[in-house]
DNA sequence: CTGAATCCTTTACGATACTG
DNA sequence: CAGTATCGTAAAGGATTCAG
């Protein structure tokens, strides 16, 4: 069992959610990930590996069924020779994308921002 | 410097700003203490440990000293005795948790899911 | 093609003691 | 009170090899 910490339960009313969902997307490609399951309908192995390119064969096919056993990714096997697999969101997983789009765009700008400061320099 | 994949920049056109922002919230309790900042005006340091119940006092440190580097959170130095420090979150800090919300309420909803599929029962 | 298995490195985190 | 320094552990991730 997970222990999560409510730092003040009793007070405000409402608890931190975010760790469930740190929890979730906590792995270092996760989000990437996500990402790419959430481009297309459905992505399969080899393909997820190209488009995220330090990854390697074992965190991807650990942090996918990570994802797979948290209900946020759906795996397909096509029982073929030479074999096939397609992954996609479910239904959760879209809505965890959904949610983490104001999160995108917050480190969007900050990019942004953070180029134009090496352009105005600290010095 | 970080070394940013970005999937299908070509393709999509927005990139996927969610790595910069995994980078700033990475850290395992920096979430809780956004959360902790976020619920009043200023915390001092011992304040923000009891509101952190698992945490160390050198995780809390090193994480405020990165969440300041990262520009989320301020930090005020009053020079007197004993020592008083209080954090704050920037407006980047603040923004940074609005944009979590979102995320935030996956997770609560995720939660509760759970929480009644445990009564439901899964065979 | 999709993945499992093994071994190794890195890093984050935790416990404790000490300082201004 | 608000940290720093040091040491040890655990977990995540990376490189490579092997298999169905």
């Amino acid at each position: 069992m997970v222990t999560v910490n409510r730092p003040e339960d009793g007070g405000g009313g409402h608890v931190c959610g975010i760790d469930t969902a740190m929890e979730v997307i906590g792995g270092k490609w996760k989000v990437l990930i996500l990402w790419a399951l959430h481009e297309g309908p459905e992505r399969r192995f080899g393909e997820l590996r190209r488009m995220v390119p330090g990854i390697t064969e074992k965190v991807l096919a650990s942090h996918l069924r990570e994802m797979e056993a948290d209900g946020i990714v759906r795996r397909v096997s096509y029982e073929e020779v030479p074999p096939r697999v397609e992954y996609g969101l479910t239904k959760d997983g879209v809505r965890l994308n959904d949610a983490l789009e104001p999160l995108a765009a917050w480190g969007r700008e900050r990019r942004e921002d953070r180029e134009r400061e090496e352009g105005t320099g600290p010095g």
